[in-house]
RNA sequence: GGCCCCAUCGUCUAACGGUUAGGACGUGAGCUUCUCAAGCUUAAAAUCGGGGUUCGAUUCCCCCUGGGGUCACCA
């Protein structure tokens, strides 16, 4: 490896809409590269589409990234930029490179549409080629609808792609390329080329659906002069029929999951090992350690689906890592305004979830007794009579124990020394029942411990009421 | 359709040209068990097909097939 230029990468969203989860992977992939490499990190805005960028996008995307822990060393917009790229317009057309098109947008599209059912590929004939300079004069200051187009030189280009190898592309087939509508709106592939090369970009990661616009970048980066980054093209995130990601199928906007429940560990966590993979048998990592291990030539080539079902199963396994204080305060906008958990009701809950999202549904009963069918108390088709008799022998164990002396642990040792082993259901399931007044919940000592002996008592009592057998 | 890219269990993936092709998610079974989860054990499950090169190919080459991307006055 010779000495080379600091490391320098970017992420370039465009905020015509909410950050896409494709597009956090990207950003996460250059996240970690600069991270890997000792390099810098910039987020830059691609706003050049004026009428469809909106401020909330924006904001949407630097709230993302906030959120999965990316943090930027620079940041700008394009649009703030609209001087500088003119400037190399300006140079360009004095130069011949880029010329005045005045061709009519549908008859453009009639002529693409002609050639598609040709079987040939859609090229632009180059009609405003070489229209004299008089004749260009004229037409703009008649004021002629008109765009800027790129000269395409007739070549091979080839690059080196830092995940996939060499790649070539005969520019022949290519019609010359829109580079900007006017002196004062450039497009996205001029754009770009001018921010990677005056900010000095060293290493261009992005996905895959760019690998055709390389090779027109790499003929206007040489005709300006600059110098070419290398390129790494990621592997795109799929469906689970394989073609693109789409709302079809799954939410593609990070907020969605960000919003559900999913924690920015386990999602950088699920993002990375889209489409890359450390040298170990690895599954679960922290940022860290990815970082630490990170090597784009490892990246995948092939698509990836996005498994919700494996981002499931990391979610839970990082939320089960969260302390209680953490999870009390990660679930808290996720159940009813007056419902506060106890860190004893976290517990029976923690390690029950996929998303905080569910919480809510698992915690209900510890702040309002759902109405239930006394039918439910009853044990595997027995007699009702017989769980109101056990709930009445256990509500007289309970009352004997001493109110701070009430917790999980001891009330599990204590009354299951009284039950015989073989039996346990014929208490335990009409306690717990009575405790949470569904069919699935958590067990019924750690109901006791997290509700206290006084509620405790008051839903068995309820229980034993239900079943209408209160004399036994 | 042209061009470009890609191809290991259902999915994410591992395997300096030599492994019983490994792991994880999911699925099945079992254990545990008061329910639901969790946890533990375990099973089934893959190199697209065809040619080469080689003593030997998941690995290198070619072809086929399949999939995807892209061909905007979007990015």
């Amino acid at each position: 490896m010779t000495a080379s230029k600091k490391v320098k990468v970017r992420f370039a969203p465009s905020p015509t809409g909410l950050l896409h989860v494709g597009n956090a992977r990207t950003a996460l992939f250059n996240w970690i590269f600069a991270r890997a490499n000792g390099g810098t990190f910039v987020l830059r805005i691609e706003d050049t589409d004026t009428a469809r960028s909106k401020p909330e996008f924006e904001k949407d995307i630097t709230e993302g990234l906030e959120w999965l822990g990316l943090g930027w060393d620079e940041y700008y917009k394009q649009s703030e930029r609209t001087d500088i790229y003119r400037e190399y317009l300006e140079k360009l057309l004095g130069e011949g490179r880029i010329y005045y098109c005045f061709c009519a947008k549908d008859e453009l599209e009639i002529q693409r549409q002609a050639m598609l059912t040709q079987g040939l590929a859609p090229k632009y004939m180059g009609t405003c080629r070489n229209l004299d300079k008089e004749e260009v004069k004229k037409r703009l200051d008649r004021g002629d609808e008109h765009v800027l187009r790129f000269r395409i030189p007739e070549t091979k280009i080839e690059f080196k792609d830092m995940v996939r190898g060499r790649i070539s592309f005969d520019t022949s087939i290519m019609g010359d390329v829109v580079v900007a509508r006017d002196l004062d709106n450039p497009l996205y592939n001029f754009a770009v080329v001018i921010d990677d090369a005056l900010n000095e970009i060293t290493h261009v990661i992005r996905g895959e659906d760019h690998i055709s616009n390389t090779p027109k970048q790499i003929l206007i980066i040489n005709a300006l002069g600059f110098r070419v980054p290398e390129f790494g093209h990621l592997p795109l995130i799929l469906n689970p029929d394989r073609s693109k990601l789409s709302k079809r199928f799954t939410d593609t906007a990070l907020r969605d999951y960000k919003d559900d429940g999913y924690l920015a560990p386990a999602m950088v966590n699920f993002l990375a090992f889209l489409g890359w993979h450390p040298k170990e048998n690895k599954d679960v990592m922290n940022i860290d350690e990815i970082v630490k291990e990170f090597d784009i030539t490892r990246a995948q080539k092939g698509g990836a689906v996005f498994d919700i079902e494996k981002l499931n199963w990391l979610n839970s396994s990082y939320i089960k890592e969260l302390d209680l204080e953490e999870f009390i305060k990660a679930t808290e906008k996720y159940i009813s305004k007056g419902w506060k958990l106890t860190p004893a009701m976290a517990e029976t809950v923690r390690g029950r979830i996929e998303k905080l999202s569910e919480v809510k549904n698992l915690v209900d009963f510890y702040f309002e007794l759902p109405e239930y069918d006394p039918e439910l108390l009853r044990w595997r088709g027995g007699p009702l009579k017989d769980s109101a008799l056990h709930m009445k022998e256990t509500l007289e164990f309970l009352r004997s124990v001493p109110e701070e002396e009430f917790a999980q642990a001891k009330l599990e040792k204590e009354l299951l020394s009284k039950l015989p082993k073989e039996s346990r259901g014929d208490t335990l399931w009409p306690v717990r029942v009575a405790l949470s007044g569904k069919s699935a919940s958590p067990g019924p000592f750690e109901i006791m411990g997290a509700i206290g002996k006084k509620e405790s008592i008051t839903r068995i009592e309820e229980a034993i009421k239900k079943t209408g057998m209160l004399d036994i």
